[in-house]
DNA sequence: AACAGTGCGCGAGGTGCTTGCATATCGTCG
DNA sequence: CGACGATATGCAAGCACCTCGCGCACTGTT
């Protein structure tokens, strides 16, 4: 059960708090060992899954974020697991996610600029099998950036 | 300058490779020392920005992963502020991004189910001011979750 | 009222981080 | 062609932090 101390915490890890047990106890009122177990015990329960480094990706040229949607000419199984291990197996995709509606796909590539997204079309999102059509949009400006998820009262 | 030893290190570091810093300089061919000295500078530089749990979304109850499009009524100045300061204000819209096309809005939430889902249109999405039009699609299935950007050589 | 069960703080021991120093490597300039 | 300066590395010591066992407080149960 999740009470309101790991809720606390949880919000503080999502968003890079402080790493030191100590401070983060101090932050949620706890000594250092209580805060460092329950830490390990969300961990063990799998709700955190690791830890990460968060990148900018401006910083290492990555200035275009594109959505691209995309159906499919066939529905058929064979022809989602192709399509499906295609898109895992191009590190440029970020994202892919199958959406409710026209039985579309959607994924989120990085791009250096304009002319680098031309490359990765004709690279990667060309050589998917069996697309029917496909639409890109441009992020123009990314207004609120994925920091963490809300952590609602009492799961698991 | 970034090499290929930087390049491993972010893409390790992103993926949630092994902290102790021993283990990563093994994996690059480096001593504890100079790898830990290597992520100390790409921290500087401002290229690795913090360090983040991620979060297993479906073992904090948020089983609901929703897209949603939105157009205004007015593209002014004024309009465009309102509601972009509303969207930050609601820890439920995960992440939201101006496009370009049909001068859209699209943001990410999160809901426990459908129920909640329809909470959170009643809650938030209802009181973003100046929507004209909303379109809600479903994430039925994540083919590939986020895991880091790719790289690519020589940057900054 | 006594008793498990849970979760806390404290403290010792071990691990990993952090930094100074000497050295190797590479590019540059005399 | 040789020497110098800059950069990056490895090593080792000092230190901060994690980790875990222990005893205690609190809660709910019988």
């Amino acid at each position: 059960m999740i009470d309101r101390i790991d809720r606390k915490l949880l919000d503080l890890l999502q968003r890079g708090g402080p790493r030191p047990a100590a401070e983060l106890g101090e932050a949620v009122g706890l000594s250092a060992s209580a805060c460092h177990r329950r830490i390990r015990a969300l961990e063990a329960a799998g709700i955190i899954t690791g830890y990460t480094a968060r990148l900018a990706p401006e910083r290492i040229g990555l200035g275009l974020d594109v959505f691209v949607d995309i159906s499919l000419t066939s529905q058929s199984e064979e022809a989602l697991t192709a399509f499906e291990s295609a898109v895992k197996s191009f590190d440029e995709i970020l994202e892919c996610q199958l959406l409710s509606g026209a039985s579309d796909y959607r994924l989120r590539v990085a791009a250096r600029n304009v002319a680098d997204f031309d490359r990765l079309h004709r690279h990667c999102l060309s050589r998917l099998p069996g697309v029917a059509a496909m639409h890109s949009a441009f992020a123009l400006r990314t207004i609120k950036a994925f920091e963490g998820y809300p952590v609602p009262a009492g799961e698991a």
